[in-house]
DNA sequence: ATTAATTATGCAAACGGTTGCAGAAATAAT
DNA sequence: ATTATTTCTGCAACCGTTTGCATAATTAAT
């Protein structure tokens, strides 16, 4: 039925074993022998069994990949999207596999990643969102399996990540917001146990330190990463005052905002985003927002994670991902 | 290293065979030694090696799913991501595998397929996008290969599919604008070769005789799935004029046909749109749309196909998942 | 108590590849 | 022509499961 080695070591009239070796294209087997093999692979139409494989050389050359459960933050956010998007498309350079499962509630992640890498389903594993403290991090170190992070960790030299240049990126929002006039500018972060919420936030101080402006505590929050808590929050900003703009981490958060600012009557406040979703062109003005590359991000983490599986790293262990700014 | 089937046997005294088929809960193993074996594997910390199962059992247990390549299409329509999140859902129940590729060209689609059978890593496939004449479905059939398709097939009787009533939904959709009082009714669809656009005209064509008006085929276009298309298409209705609404086939072309209706100070002419995306909410007013449901698309979807690989179908060969109308 | 029927377990081959080691064939050196 | 090298190929074991068949253990029947 299925064509296997065996096929085509009897019609090319050599050994299983040279047939393999011709498969990994081993410096050993002559040329004459080589051809003959290929030819004969290709009059069978041979597809290596990648399962058996997988089992002989103890290697999947499978990479999984763990989707939060929440279909609406995956639908509305493009970011995952896209980085899977990159994450595949080297896998295919490379030959490597990738396997996806979502989790139901946080907790079941650690436990997802365990069957993983128990049951010899993947050799590695990509992680989209990283927080302080993050427990499937610490089960991978713990257990010494391969993993690259999307977004900064605590622990820069050991670990594999991508990133952009959070700080850089709200640094220049920041700026740009300045050079516009404003001068009392609010911040609205995603979950401060996030990294990626702390390192925009170090850009937005450092922004207004560098412009001699103060820091005000009263206009810096934190909420979920949505709409509803960017126009919840903003209404409540609102009814403090003293704030002309602001800063988001994400433009479903600046979104939300701009909804209440409208519904309060307030178009004098300036508003800028993250993320560069789609909704942030519909806006009217457009969004002022960040282009991240997130299919960058997923083609360099795929590209570390895999050249590493395969001691082909070439030293760095971290590539940063160069953010745009989007002026709406 | 690794705790194999060995090593679980040799602490309950027992033999390989007997753990195996304790793993697949074999009735002819007594309580007994079952027990014994359940606490030899939880002591030891026991996960099988799947690929191992794989290469014995000859079955992978782990579906396809081939993703367009286009970054954008999926960043923009939610509908992939939503459906990837049920078919993870329901696969995750029954302890099923997602592998994952994306595609450069359409062209390499059938590739794809090829590989992921020839090399067994797949037992079936889940179709995202069909068309009339498919390649991948008509490779697949071919082939004998188990596949399910979301939208519906030419053949319905043979294959495996799940859909959306969607002659229904725009029928529905139709009657709604007609309700509020518009007549001439353009209609803008997605490429026409997709089966979807042709159930949708349909629909869209029905409304319109029940309620005595006329077709007119001015006002029927065609165009790619985005925004640039939608509003290209409605720039050029707009000179020949004569309709006071657009039903469009997706949220995409509807808010493409806003804005150029915008631009020309046409506020009067009433869009629907499709499939019920966050920028439908972004519109102002919201856009009137219909939520097709996608997750439960892809999670039937995925429940179909894998009954069906398990032989433990229940006869059904497609499930209609309801749409809903939703008023913006 | 012996035999028959039933139930529970083990043996060994198979799944389709890879790879260390040994040895054959080809080439180079004497 | 013989031996020493080098280059190429095959043998056989192994990866960790599953499963048909045989047999041991248990229970039922005589």
């Amino acid at each position: 039925m299925r064509v296997t080695i065996k096929d085509v070591a009897k019609l090319a009239q050599v050994s299983p074993s040279t047939v393999s070796r011709v498969l990994t294209d081993n410096p050993k087997i002559s040329m004459a022998t080589k051809e003959r093999v290929w030819a004969a692979m290709k009059t069978l139409d041979y597809h290596p069994n990648v399962t058996a494989r997988k089992l002989a050389t103890n290697a999947t050359r499978t990479l999984g990949l763990v989707l939060p459960g929440d279909v609406n933050l995956l639908a509305e956010n493009p970011f995952f999207v896209q980085a899977l998007s990159g994450i595949t498309t080297y896998a295919r350079e490379k030959d490597y596999y990738i396997i996806l499962t979502n989790t139901g509630t946080d907790k079941d992640e650690v436990n997802a990643l365990n069957h993983l890498f128990k049951c010899n389903l993947i050799d590695g594993v990509i992680l989209t969102v990283v927080r302080e403290e993050d427990r499937c991090l610490n089960f991978l170190k713990e257990n010494n399996h391969p993993f690259v992070v999307i977004g900064r960790p605590e622990d820069r030299e050991e670990t594999l990540w991508v990133d952009n240049d959070n700080f850089q990126a709200m640094y220049e929002v920041v700026n740009h917001i300045i050079r516009k006039g404003y001068t009392d500018i609010a911040f609205i972060g995603g979950s401060e146990s996030l990294t990626v919420t702390k390192n925009r936030f170090s850009g937005y101080k450092m922004a207004l330190e560098n412009r001699g402006l103060t820091l005000n505590n009263d206009l810096i929050k934190e909420v979920k990463f949505n709409q509803e808590a960017g126009y919840e929050v903003t209404k409540e900003l609102l009814k403090k005052g003293g704030f002309d703009a602001i800063a988001t981490t994400d433009d479903l958060i600046a979104v939300g905002a701009l909804k209440a600012l409208k519904e309060a009557g307030r178009k004098d406040i300036y508003v800028t985003g993250f993320n560069n979703t789609p909704i942030a062109h519909y806006q009217n003005p457009p969004l002022t927002t960040v282009e991240i590359n997130a299919d960058q991000l997923g083609y360099y983490a795929a590209k570390l994670l895999i050249d590493s599986l395969q001691k082909k790293s070439n030293g760095l262990n971290n590539y940063v991902v160069d953010a745009a700014l989007i002026k709406g």
